[in-house]
Formats: structure tokens, C-alpha cells, sequence
RNA sequence: GGCGCAGUAGCCAAGUGGUAAGGCGUGGGUCUGCAACACCCUGAUGCACCGGUUCAAAUCCGGUCUGCGCCUCCA
């Protein structure tokens, strides 16, 4: 399995630190708002790489925070009048939702900053010991950044980069500060802000230590991924690994891995632009599996391009995701039905040899997934399996046959964390009965009554499907 | 100003030296009472533009234009 790791701009055969374990730490959301449909982008693609490794057989401890400590949350928190923990509880619980819908599965530990304060004030103590920070005279605790030789590794940048670039930016008066490139650990609390007791004042942490303690505490000093998206890099990354390194003495993650951002019709996303949208806003137009699908169908690595357009639906990225994802739906229901209905027995000599023909898919989208997780590839696999399903399995095909093709598709759709089962809901009787009477004017060739009846049910939502074995209905 | 990424059909998007995946949409056909689903056919002589290297370039090199990211705790 290859990953493309920012550390060393390559793609990398995957070598875990313990053989059939991966331990991977995921950077999480800040909690002051609803998460937006850029931050659902790592949530989904890491969420995927997961289960790839999963069905790979690795064991994985996935680990990802919640930022609840932080400026926007204290200033939503004054703004509303109530505390920061009522705001920040109260955006974990939707973010829950969200991802609940986007079908990310739960962390195996998500921690919270605030729960974690005594581990960083441990490893900022640490790092004071060792001489990599130093604690100012109003009780600021900053990392010295000169004394790691390594710090700009991962950003690709060097000190003199660093300096230049801040010279033509303005150098804000923090003369207490060794050196301009020095970053916080620890701050002393403003009116009014939480703060915690610490030997150097009254405060709370900077954000870039929450994110080493809690993976040195879930994970261990040494992990296989972190990962997060590409903003992340400079500086927060890259202050994790000198905050990290420094204290522990050992590398931190071998692989990071970073997704890229999100546009929308090409342009950043912002809300002076007028075009942000919450995950919350997509899931009461949606089903949020096709705001996942429309995250997989490209690589995690390229910008991805988000358009919405209410005018030509021809143009708009969710009714093209829906479409594309209904599709794959409708084969898997294809094939549900070839088990209902479908002669039970072994396969045919000739379903052998199709059989064996779909494999092939399983094996391209593999390829694609080993390929630094391609997901976009792998996608072109499914569909392929599925038009392979849809012209091969027939009406008069076995049970068998039929099995063995879902499986394929159920096993590999689950990799990507997509669902293709349609809720099995009970009709009314009052709806069995318009089908039935539907029926009969059908034999009857009372067409116009069959098509009043057919603009009835969908007024309801059920949409019917005359096919040769029957008539089918899907809410709509 | 410094560092870095991207530009592939109407739309989204794979593909990093060997002759352009996949999906949506469009148009035609088969099936169907009609519709929906499905299947078949349909699409870039060309991958932002200009030049270069090579037997061979979307892929490598140089330049131009456009968009995006980082350089101030934004996924």
C-alpha cells in the first residue's frame, strides 16, 4: 500500500510501526458553529482510509479531537450569552449528527482539549526542562523554535523563508517573544475567558500542544499517521512535530497525510463570498451519502470543486452526485430482488465464468485503494461491477449468481463507507390498494385511470417502476 | 514579496513518457400502453496558452495567463 506522505513529498510503501496495527490520529474541528462542508472533507476521506485498512485486516486506533478550548468559541460563547462549554457541548452534538449522516464512523477516542489540560501542562513543563520553551514575564509560555534543527521539515520551509516572509508582515509587538518564529504553548487568561492553574499563571494552551498531548496519550509517542487538511500543515503541523519530537525524543508520525481544500465554483469558500454551506444546510436538501459520494469520486490530494447551481441541475455537483449514486443503488436493488425471486441452487458453468469475470473489479479497485487511495479510480471499479451486474443478472438468473455479485458490490461500497440499502418501509394500505386498483385498470386498458393513480402515489412520494417481474415503487 | 499546488469534453473528475478511466448531462436506439429503470450507440485528433527536449509529451523542461493554499491558531 503506497501513501503519499508531506514529510517527503513521495508516495510511500505503508510499513506499520506493529505489525497489523495502524495508529492514526486525525486532526479534528474547532466547536463554535456547525461544521461547514470543507471540514466533512478529511472527516470523510480519513474515514475511508480507515476503513480500507480495515478491510485489509489492520486493527486501527483512530483517534481524532475536538478543539474546544479556542478565541471563536469564548467570542460565540459571548455573543450568546451562556458559557463556552454550553457552546462547544453543544456543537460536538451536532457535528455527531452530521457525521452520523455522512456515514463517518465514530473515533475510536475522540478527546477534548479541555479534558487534557494536565498532559500539556506535563509536556510544556517538559520542554521548559529540556530547554525548547521558556516562560515569559506575564506568564506566556512560548516553544523556542532555533533550538530545533529540524522545525520546517514538514512545511518544506526554512528559518530565513520564515523570517523574510515576516518581515514584509507586520511585526506585531511581541518583543517579549526570543524570536519572532516562537509560538505559544501556554497564555494567561483574559477577563472572563476559562482559563486552568498552571506554575506559570492562571490560562489556558495554545492550540498546537492539545493536538501532541492527546496523541501521545491515546497513541503512544510514536504513530503511523497524522493527518488533516493541507492548511494544517504550517504552522500547525509543523508545531506539533518540533513540540512533540523535542519532548519525546522519537519521531511522531511517520506518514501525514493531508487533504486539499474544498472550492466552490471555483472560488474559496467564505462567507463574504455567499457561498458557504454547512453539512447541516446539504442534509435538509440531501441524503448526506451523496455528499460523500461527491467526496470520493475525486483524489483526496487535488482540489475539489463544489458547484451549485439551482438554475441547470446538469451543473450542480449534488444532483449529479445523486444521480451517480442512484445508480448504484438501483443495481444493488436489482440484485435484491434476483434473491427474493431468483431459482435457488449452485451457479451455472457459464455464471462461473462471470463470476470470475467481476472479480477483476474487486482487483481494480483494490489496485486503485493500494495507489495512495485512490478513491476516484476506485469508484470507476464499482461502476463497472455494476453495469457488469446490471447486463448480466436477469430476471431468469439464479440466487446464486445474484449473491455473489452483491456481495462484490455491498463489500466494496462499504470500503468507501456508502450505503446502497434503501429503507425497507411498509406501504399503508390505503397505497397497496391504489397499486392494485392501478393494476387492474392497466389489464383493463384504462390507461388514463393507471396514470391518475401512478400522479396520486407520486404526489405521495412513491414513484412506481413497471417491470417485468412485477411492479416495484421507491420513495422518492 | 517568499514557498507551494492546480488548469483534462456542456459539468464533475481519474490518468505523471507509449497513443485520453468513471460519473452526470445531451442526442439516437432497444425494452415499455406510456413513464421510470436497464442496456446499446453518441462525445475532447486533443488535455489553459506559447516554445523546447524525445522515436514518442496531458505527462519532462522554460515562459505566459488564470484560480487556490501557506507565510497571523482557517479542514
Amino acid at each position: 500500500m503506497k501513501i503519499y506522505n508531506t514529510l517527503t513529498k513521495k508516495k510511500e510503501d505503508f510499513i506499520p510501526l506493529e505489525e497489523g496495527k495502524v495508529k492514526m490520529y486525525v486532526c479534528g474541528p474547532t466547536v463554535y458553529n456547525l461544521i461547514h462542508i470543507g471540514n466533512a472533507r478529511p472527516m470523510i476521506i480519513f474515514d475511508t482510509v480507515r476503513r480500507y485498512f480495515e478491510y485489509k485486516g489492520y486493527e486501527v486506533n483512530y483517534v481524532s479531537n475536538f478543539t474546544d478550548v479556542d478565541d471563536k468559541i469564548i467570542a460565540k460563547a459571548v455573543e450568546e450569552g451562556i458559557s463556552s462549554e454550553e457552546v462547544s457541548r453543544r456543537y460536538i452534538e451536532e457535528c455527531k449528527k452530521d457525521m452520523a449522516g455522512m456515514n463517518v464512523r465514530p473515533a475510536t477516542v475522540h478527546p477534548q482539549a479541555t479534558q487534557e489540560i494536565d498532559g500539556m501542562i506535563e509536556m510544556i513543563s517538559t520542554l521548559i526542562e529540556k530547554g525548547f520553551a521558556y516562560p515569559a514575564k506575564d506568564g506566556t509560555v512560548y516553544f523556542r523554535v532555533k533550538m530545533d534543527p529540524s522545525y520546517g521539515k514538514l512545511s518544506h520551509k526554512n528559518l530565513e523563508d520564515l523570517q523574510s516572509g515576516f518581515r514584509s508582515l507586520k511585526v506585531s509587538g511581541e518583543d517579549q517573544k526570543e524570536d519572532p518564529l516562537d509560538f505559544v504553548l501556554w497564555k494567561p487568561k483574559k477577563e472572563g475567558e476559562p482559563f486552568w492553574k498552571s506554575p506559570w499563571c492562571d490560562g489556558r494552551p495554545g492550540w498546537h500542544i492539545e493536538c501532541s498531548v492527546m496523541s501521545k496519550k491515546y497513541l503512544g509517542e510514536e504513530i503511523d499517521i497524522h493527518a488533516g487538511g493541507e492548511d494544517l500543515i504550517f504552522p500547525h503541523h509543523e508545531n506539533e512535530i518540533a513540540q512533540s519530537e523535542c519532548c519525546n525524543g522519537k519521531p511522531f508520525a511517520h506518514y501525514w497525510m493531508h487533504n486539499a481544500f474544498l472550492n466552490i465554483d471555483n472560488r474559496k469558500m467564505s462567507k463574504s463570498l455567499g457561498n458557504f454551506f454547512t453539512v447541516r444546510d446539504i442534509g435538509n436538501l440531501y441524503d448526506l451519502q451523496v455528499l460523500r459520494f461527491f467526496m470520493l469520486n475525486a483524489h483526496y490530494r487535488s482540489p475539489l470543486n463544489f458547484c451549485r447551481d439551482t438554475e441547470d441541475a446538469s451543473k450542480d455537483s449534488m444532483e449529479a452526485s445523486k444521480a451517480s449514486l442512484t445508480r448504484l443503488r438501483e443495481a444493488a436493488a436489482r440484485l435484491k430482488d434476483v434473491l427474493k425471486t431468483g431459482e435457488e441452487g449452485t451457479l451455472t458453468l457459464e455464471e462461473e465464468t462471470l463470476v470470475k469475470e467481476a472479480e477483476g473489479f474487486r482487483a481494480k479497485f483494490e489496485e486503485a485503494m493500494e495507489d495512495d487511495f485512490n478513491t476516484a479510480d476506485a469508484l470507476a471499479a464499482v461502476f463497472e461491477l455494476a453495469k457488469f451486474a446490471n447486463t448480466h443478472v436477469t430476471e431468469n438468473s439464479g440466487t446464486a449468481f445474484a449473491q455473489a455479485l452483491y456481495h462484490e458490490l455491498e463489500e466494496l461500497t462499504d470500503v468507501l463507507g456508502l450505503s446502497l440499502d434503501r429503507k425497507e418501509e411498509i406501504l399503508d394500505e390505503e397505497i397497496e390498494n391504489l397499486i392494485a386498483e392501478r393494476q387492474a385498470a392497466r389489464k383493463a386498458k384504462d390507461f388514463a385511470r393507471a396514470d391518475e393513480i401512478r400522479g396520486i402515489l407520486l404526489d405521495k412520494g412513491i414513484q412506481l417502476k413497471d417491470t417485468r417481474e412485477g411492479v416495484k415503487w421507491e420513495r422518492v
